[in-house]
DNA sequence: ACCTGAACACCGTTCAAGT
DNA sequence: ACCTGAACACCGTTCAAGT
């Protein structure tokens, strides 16, 4: 047992880790501030200090999630060939096993919930994941590997796809088992969207 | 005023009717069971007899969202040229206008929450959308427009980006105002991801 | 600055009882 | 069969007060 100071240390980080464990458990709709609370053994007004909202915490978590998202994206470019066909496979796995595996913050990334108000942080984060097909695309391009043509016109019909396949994936609309040979599918699609004439 | 009977008549319907309205209003954060009673003049502890659950009723409003986006894409078709391009210019159109339509409601329908429970319907009707797709390749093969193969493995991407544009639209994560030109390029990638070699 | 405790106005769900 | 009323165990949010 720790003695337990007055002050949290990081409570708001702490809030962060829990409620994401919590969100991936058990879903957003059982997500509690006051559970929340309760399991950091803080009183059930102590978040209010860091999240003035339950959908501040939500927006937290899905810029969060934005992060990572971009992080692994990234990671999957480094130990990959350098042909348009073989990124674009990686990519995309990262993509779609990203999203399934963390259906539900994919779900509050994505979701329409995020007012008006702080989404203009959170709207920038997604942009920065689509801006990493817009490099894959500009750089399949200079390989001529990929039609010619405003990079973005090309990159967001791709990134489209991509998430289209994920957010199917995740809330179980796609014939199961297909989720792994209908990727592949996916991305041979994909490629051809992206062809030379 | 009317004089009230005891028996509603149609709870369950104008409960699903009332609900969508708040949805559409006011999200689904915003939906409450006690409200909806209230709203339609009944014990809070009435909607218990027609909906188990919270989540039954949204899987009603799924249910029911799916059903029309179904009529939807059915009723792009009818006055509409022959040729694939045509048809699925038609088709994107229509599934895109039901999304940024109903934005709230595209969000349940394709929400995670759908326990395995009731979800059996649910998933056939979102099935039965995809199916939509199936039959616009299927008859683009015959009209030679469309490449050869299996035509779920062609309308199962095809939907796919169709999906995520939708999906991407309605969580503003799609640069604004590119939504309308946006689709144009959307179409025309899937017409080559489509097209014959 | 950060947190507590109490208070307020809500929830969803259940269950005996009424019609 | 369908609904009511009361009860239970929760919520989010606010705000004075404490450290």
């Amino acid at each position: 047992m720790q003695t337990r100071r007055y002050h949290h240390g990081d409570l708001r980080a702490a809030l962060l880790v829990r409620a994401e464990q919590t969100l991936r458990e058990k879903g957003v709709a059982a997500l509690s501030l006051r559970e929340l609370a309760r399991d950091l053994g803080v009183s059930h007004a102590a978040p209010s200090r860091h999240f003035k909202d339950k959908q501040a915490l939500l927006d937290a978590l899905a810029l969060d999630g934005f992060a990572r998202l971009r992080e692994t994206l990234v990671a999957s470019q480094v130990s990959v060939g350098e042909s348009f066909a073989e990124r674009l496979g990686a990519l995309a796995h990262a993509y779609v096993d990203f999203a399934t595996g963390g259906a539900e913050l994919l779900d509050v990334m994505y979701s329409v919930k995020h007012g008006p108000a702080a989404s203009e942080e959170l709207i920038a984060a997604g942009r920065q994941v689509g801006e990493l097909a817009l490099e894959l695309i500009a750089e399949g391009q200079r390989r001529g590997e990929v039609r010619d043509g405003p990079a973005e016109r090309i990159s967001q019909p791709l990134f489209t796809t991509l998430h289209g396949f994920a957010d199917l994936a995740v809330s179980s609309m796609l014939p199961l088992g297909v989720v792994e040979e209908g990727l592949d599918d996916v991305i041979a699609y994909m490629l051809r969207g992206c062809a030379p004439d």
